[in-house]
This record gives C-alpha cells, sequence and structure tokens, in this order.
DNA sequence: GTGATTGCAAAATCTTTGCAGGGAC
DNA sequence: GTCCCTGCAAAGATTTTGCAATCAC
C-alpha cells in the first residue's frame, strides 16, 4: 500500500491510505461520496474535499483512473489500471469489471488489419449495457 | 423533425424542434450548455432549464442517448441511436462517432459463443481512447 | 526545515424542481 | 378545453478553490 504510493511520487500519509484501502475494497466502482462515507469509519475527521483531491492525485499518478458512464453526475474510479472492460448493469446501475485477454487480442487484431484513418488508438474499452440475472453473479 | 417527435410520443413545441435540430448539426456529443448557446440564436428566450427538460424527454423516448464519458462533470448527448463506437481524443477532449457494421458483427460472435455468465448483454460499444492525428480526419 | 497535504468553508459548476402562464393537439 | 410544456428563479448535487495549520520526508 504504502509502496504503490511511493512508486507513484506521492507522499504515503494517513489519509491517503486509507481512501487507497477503501478503493481497493469497494464493489463496483465508488463515487468520491462513497469512499468517503467508508473511510470515515477509521478516520472522522477525514474531509470529502480530501477525498476528492487525493482521487485527483491517483489518477493523476496513474494509481487510478476514472470510469466513463453515462450518469454523469457523479464520477466514479477504478483502481484496476489493467486493460479490462465493463458491464453496464441497467437495472441496478453497477458497473462490473470483465477480464478477457481473447477479447482483447480479437480487437487488437481487428484494427491491426483495419486501421483508423487519422486517429492513433492507445487503449481499447468494451461498454457491455445489459442487465444481471437473477441468483447468478457475472464473473469479474 | 416533426415527424420523429410525434412518432416519439412528444408535443412539438417550438423549443423542441430547435433544440433536436441543434442537437443534430452539433458535432462531438454536446452538453446541454452548448446546445443551448447555439439555441438561443434561433430563440432568444429558450432557456437552459428547459434544454434539459427537452433533453431527458428525448432520452426518456428513445430519441436520443447519454455518452458515456470519463470526465463526469457534464453529460453529453449523442442524437445517433443505431449501434456504433467511440473515439475518444485525449487532446482535444472530442468524442467521435464510428460505426463499422463488421466489428459489431466480430463483437457478437465472440459473445455468441462464449456467453457471458449471470448477464444478459443487450448492447455493445467500444470506447476507443487516443488522439487525432495531424491533418487527417478521423472518418466518421 | 521544506514543501506537499489536510481540513474547512466558501465558491463554482452542473442539474433538478416548483409553479404560474402559455401552447399543442 | 385539457394536459403537457415553458420560463424563471430558487434549491440541490457535485466538484473545486483558497488558505492557514499540519505532516511526510
Amino acid at each position: 500500500m504504502r509502496a504503490r504510493l511511493a512508486e507513484a511520487g506521492l507522499r504515503a500519509t494517513r489519509q491517503r491510505l486509507v481512501i487507497l484501502e477503501s478503493l481497493l475494497h469497494l464493489p463496483g466502482h465508488p463515487t468520491a461520496e462513497q469512499v468517503h462515507r467508508r473511510v470515515v469509519g477509521q478516520e472522522p475527521s477525514l474531509s470529502l474535499g480530501t477525498v476528492y483531491k487525493a482521487l485527483d492525485s491517483f489518477v493523476a499518478a496513474g494509481l487510478t483512473r476514472r470510469v466513463a458512464s453515462t450518469e454523469g453526475s457523479c464520477r466514479r474510479y477504478d483502481a484496476d489500471c489493467s486493460a479490462h472492460h465493463h458491464l453496464f448493469c441497467t437495472d441496478t446501475q453497477e458497473i462490473i469489471d470483465f477480464h478477457d485477454p481473447q477479447l482483447d487480442t480479437l480487437i487488437q487484431e481487428f484494427f491491426a488489419v483495419r486501421g483508423l484513418q487519422g486517429f492513433q488508438a492507445q487503449s481499447f474499452s468494451l461498454h457491455i449495457t445489459g442487465n444481471k440475472l437473477a441468483g447468478d453473479e457475472p464473473r469479474k
């Protein structure tokens, strides 16, 4: 934890440690508000403003990403910076991670052959919209 | 224009006609604010609140979509409801439409074979992050 | 010690709401 | 005529900012 922050060139404050830890444990790509709610349990004086600043610094340092979402009215964060895709559940508003190296390869090969005129692609992320089926957990 | 609104079950007010027309003509998936700026040229008394209400009603009626974006602080709208993908330019923040039926087929076939445990997929949209190359327009 | 980080409160953004008057059908 | 829609202004929600005190290194 402490090492991750050091690698990213960020000072390991008590607050950042708790925030990063919370972000890693909260499911479904939390908002700043959700991170704050979890974090005040351990650090009651930790302010929401600090959560915003810490999350911004994580994103700037490449420790964390912002997740694209269609609800727009609040930002969501993802501690997983590896290449992956997202399942958007229209019922619960959850955003579920979906890793599939075979799919990554398929997409990369497609664009290697076909190319994009006038655009240099850096990364791909597939947004799959649908809904969770009762009783069965989507694979992570 | 008027017919589109009627089909969607919405009353064709002067304001909605101008808003829908603007949305179709503005490039790069505008925000409510951007739509409003264009629209006041034709209808100076048209308020920003009305733009929000109209865009919401378009989305509810399936005439328009909200675009997922990672900047979170404002909503962006897309008048194109057909299946398509998006190029996200990290330099200009533009979101460019990208249609490719072959890619659609590729993705659909991939999931037809493999399936998603516990999730019923309805639609797919690929987010391609990268940057525009100087002097060359990405295909739309 | 030095410079980055925190906490707080105020401000800035973006979006929604309530309601009276007006307009589409 | 009826009910939906608009305009306005106020409220709500989310995010940013400024600055003095504090903490990591």
